[in-house]
DNA sequence: AAGAGGCCCTGATAGC
DNA sequence: TGCTATCAGGGCCTCT
């Protein structure tokens, strides 16, 4: 689901609502993450107060009172929902807690705080919670990561040297997170259309303006995307239950057999799978 | 070293 | 209606 846009909007409303706050109560249901979630998660968190919540590529970091960081990662299915204690009213006073939003299976882990409660909810596993003892170890966690696209590290310099001589796609650079971190499969594609650059061509063939247009164009399309509250595919909420509304500046991902949306290109987006992933490309303005 | 491919898992959708 | 097959926003692992 989430790729960087979405992972940064979950994490603004997040710091937002719990930040300051003490974690009064943890749940655990479901310990069969992508890793176990360790049995001491609950002892790791409980009485502490969350300092706040930050994040790289596609991780959330949220920071503890004690100076420990406990580490989300929603993998491709994974949401979280905040849910406001519900006010006493006539006409309800029987449950604690209520969100007309709350998916019913696959809750895996809640937070519980004074006025709030914080649920992670991950039909497909394939997410993770991990616990970062201090700052050392997060920076190892994060070592065999590329910069993020807004890095100033991600640069001509970086790029040329990373992908000379590399006789791989480039579509499969941008997915692959040693090279930059933070672009997912939507994204990928939405950069290689904006850059006029064929998914297919191999890296080593790239000249320097195109190097310049990929750094360009991969800062441009994240930061459009967070603009927009990210991209509502299929489940991606933001943790009040609001969809973003990116998807709706897609130019070529799901838009299979529509013309193209440059103006003056007669093109029509195809669907290829290229590494593994579906890859949507203008027939014609992508060289 | 680099690249190809498989796997983890559930749910939505398409086709018969 | 109910089967089966395919696909989905990610990342890690193994094999060659």
């Amino acid at each position: 689901m989430p790729e960087l846009p979405e992972v940064e909007i979950v994490r603004q409303s997040l710091n937002k609502n719990i930040k300051n706050q003490r974690i009064k109560k943890i749940i655990i249901r479901n310990r069969n993450l992508r890793f176990k979630v360790p049995v001491t998660l609950s002892k790791f968190l409980k009485n502490k107060t969350i300092k706040g919540v930050n994040r790289f590529s596609k991780y959330l970091i949220i920071v503890l009172s004690d100076n420990r960081y406990c580490l989300i990662h929603l993998g491709m299915s994974g949401t979280i929902h905040i849910i406001n204690k519900k006010k006493k009213s006539k006409f309800s006073n029987t449950s604690f807690y209520h969100s007309p939003i709350l998916p019913k299976k696959h809750n895996h882990i809640e937070f519980f705080f004074n006025k709030l409660k914080v649920i992670y909810n991950d039909p497909r596993r394939f997410g993770f919670f991990q616990q970062i003892e201090d700052k050392n170890d997060l920076k190892n966690r994060f070592s065999h990561l590329g910069p993020e696209p807004f890095d100033k590290r991600f640069n001509i310099k970086y790029v040329s040297q990373f992908l000379k001589n590399k006789k791989k796609n480039i579509k499969s650079f941008l997915l692959d997170q040693k090279f930059v971190s933070g672009i997912g499969n939507i994204y990928a594609n939405e950069i290689l259309f904006l850059s006029k650059i064929n998914p297919n061509k191999k890296a080593k063939h790239l000249n320097v303006s195109q190097y310049h247009l990929l750094i360009q164009n991969s800062k441009k399309v994240l930061k459009n995307a967070i603009k927009k509250g990210g991209s509502s595919i299929k489940d991606f909420k933001n943790v009040d239950g609001k969809e973003g509304n990116f998807q709706d500046n897609f130019y070529v991902y799901l838009r299979e057999n529509l013309k193209c949306k440059k103006t003056s290109c007669r093109g029509k987006i195809k669907k290829k799978v290229i590494s593994n992933r579906s890859t949507f490309f203008c027939n014609l303005c992508q060289k």
